[in-house]
RNA sequence: GGCUCUGUAGUCAAGCGGUCAAGACGUCGCCCUCUCACGGCGAAGGCCCGGGUUCGAUUCCCGGCAGAGUCACCA
């Protein structure tokens, strides 16, 4: 049978990185046996809906290229792929009410307060156990509130007794007491179905084989199970993915900051480092690599390999990660993508090709960028001690004469290039007996008033050219023996 | 608090009765080097605890403990 997963969002913002993950690996699973994925949009809570976050949901899953088979976009003869839509006809009051019928649900007209005073409070939690008050209702009872247009809800009807055992592929068999079973919502008082009841009917409905979900799910899947059997509907496979946390050990939160696609995007992540990083979070390969593409992965995934315990979602590793897929960037994508962090710290009419050049295998993230090259705009202002450093054997005193003789050198210097450069400073080295650091130090110090720069000395003066180095070593001549 | 899940270094994570307990990030050291980074080499660091089962447990079982998830007319 051909394998179907889905992907089912509700539409309430960015994409949470633990959704994405989970959406990866449906995708994952589905291709790598070269199967459906779908898109299923699950906007059955109109007061969360916000605006705008389909168009999220679609952007993200193009960027990380997690490209759906059928979708609100693309009808596979299953639709509408909108829950709003499918309610619109019908499908779920359609569906409670076979429930009904057998039993298996029923009607429920408690108001909001009464179901308030069920609630009850454990370690600062609000908790709540539905009394099964509406079942004791009859059927004529249940007619006439319905007539006087009584607002009302459907419940599912769990028994108090016995035991519920479901399968899942990574966790095994899970058995709990039905009286753990909470007669949970399907249908809302505005007609709409909760997530619990909507999941279940479009999941058979659309024929899909595999429920990938976060493992927050585990504990209700029992009550899912019991509304496939109460159907006489197969029970499909079922894959908890592990929960991502935050470096608490806490379910990732949007406080984290970092918790959504976007979020990493915005801080200057590539999407298929962020496709790579999460992928690993909770999966492992057989092999000992670690950088996968797309096509890598759904070739290599076997969701039984998914591990069963939470992952922390680790900043430093994914910025690793990131830098790894910037240095084998191909140049002119980078130099695109880093552009318009270059511009950022530099107005001069520089090479900016040559100094993005000199960043990418420094950088981890592109916003890295313009506190790593502003010195090419302006000088800091600097402390005279950076001339000092115990491996060059130099100090600002020896800094000022190595520049004061260097000087007339540079203003001579025909070829100002790198290479050229490096050749004529060696040369004055070798002539006077100085080791290239002694030369470079002061040099590079006096040019960029770091201490430490992404190139040489000799590739700065290249970059900045005559005049400019000319000028900014005579105003460190000027700095130093004022202090000297 | 009930229920459920999880428990290998700071983090991700191999392992599926016998291993000097892989690998990666991070950390530290060395090399390379006109600084830093890249690259190369190396080091430190771990099986939650207690009982079993077994000739032998990180691995199987039980019990603790710890962490997490869940207990909505949210998904």
């Amino acid at each position: 049978m051909k394998i179907r997963t889905r992907y089912a969002p509700s539409p309430t913002g960015r994409m949470h990185v633990g959704n994405l993950r989970t959406a990866l690996y449906a995708y994952l699973i589905a291709k790598h046996e070269g199967g459906d994925f779908l898109l299923r949009i699950e906007d059955t809570d109109q007061e969360r809906e916000v605006e705008g976050a389909v168009d999220i949901i679609n952007r993200t899953l193009e960027e990380t290229g997690l490209v759906h088979d059928e979708g609100p976009d693309k009808d596979g003869g299953v639709g509408p792929y909108v829950q709003s839509e499918r309610q619109k006809q019908g499908i779920y009051l359609e569906y409670a009410k076979k429930l009904v019928e057998k039993g298996e649900a029923y009607y429920c007209f408690c108001t909001p307060e009464r179901l308030e005073s069920l609630k009850t409070v454990v370690n600062g939690e609000e908790i709540m156990q539905y009394d099964k008050h509406c079942l004791s209702l009859t059927k004529e009872e249940v007619e006439e509130n319905l007539k006087k247009g009584l607002p009302y809800v459907i419940r599912q009807n769990n028994p108090r007794t016995g035991t519920t055992t479901f399968h899942d592929e990574l966790y095994g068999d899970i058995t709990v007491d039905n009286a753990e079973l909470d007669d949970m919502v399907l249908i809302k008082s505005d007609g709409f179905p909760t997530y619990n009841f909507a999941n279940v009917v479009d999941d058979h409905l659309m024929g899909i084989t595999h429920v990938v979900r976060g493992n927050e799910y585990l504990s209700s899947a029992p009550k899912y199970n019991r509304l496939y059997d109460a159907f006489g509907w197969e029970v499909p496979v079922y894959v908890h993915c592990p929960l991502i946390t935050d470096e608490n050990h806490k379910k990732l939160s949007k406080r984290s900051g970092h918790s959504s696609f976007e979020d990493l995007v915005d801080q200057g992540f590539l999407p298929e480092a962020v496709v790579n990083f999460v992928a690993l979070l909770g999966w492992s390969p057989e092999s000992d690599e670690e950088m996968f593409t797309l096509p890598e992965l759904v070739k290599e995934f076997d969701y039984h390999r998914i591990s069963k315990s939470p992952a922390v979602f680790d900043m430093v590793k994914l910025r690793w990660m990131n830098g790894e897929y910037i240095k084998k960037m191909d140049f002119e994508r980078f130099y695109t993508l880093a552009e318009p962090y270059l511009k950022k710290a530099i107005a001069r009419p520089l090479d900016l090709r040559k100094i993005a050049a000199m960043v990418k295998t420094r950088i981890e993230v592109f916003p890295d960028i313009p506190a790593m090259v502003d010195f090419f705009q302006e000088v800091p202002d600097y402390d005279t001690a950076l001339y000092t450093h115990k491996k060059m054997k130099t100090d600002p005193e020896k800094g000022l004469a190595l520049l004061q003789e260097v000087r007339p050198l540079l203003a001579a210097q025909e070829d100002f290039t790198n290479d050229a450069l490096f050749e004529a400073l060696k040369a004055f080295g070798e002539e006077k007996g100085y080791k290239t650091g002694y030369i470079m130090w002061p040099i590079r110090t006096a040019l960029s008033g770091r201490e430490t720069t992404p190139a040489g000395a000799t590739e700065i003066l290249d970059v900045l050219g005559r005049e400019e180095s000319l000028k900014r070593i005579d105003a460190a001549i000027e700095k130093l023996s004022a202090e000297v």
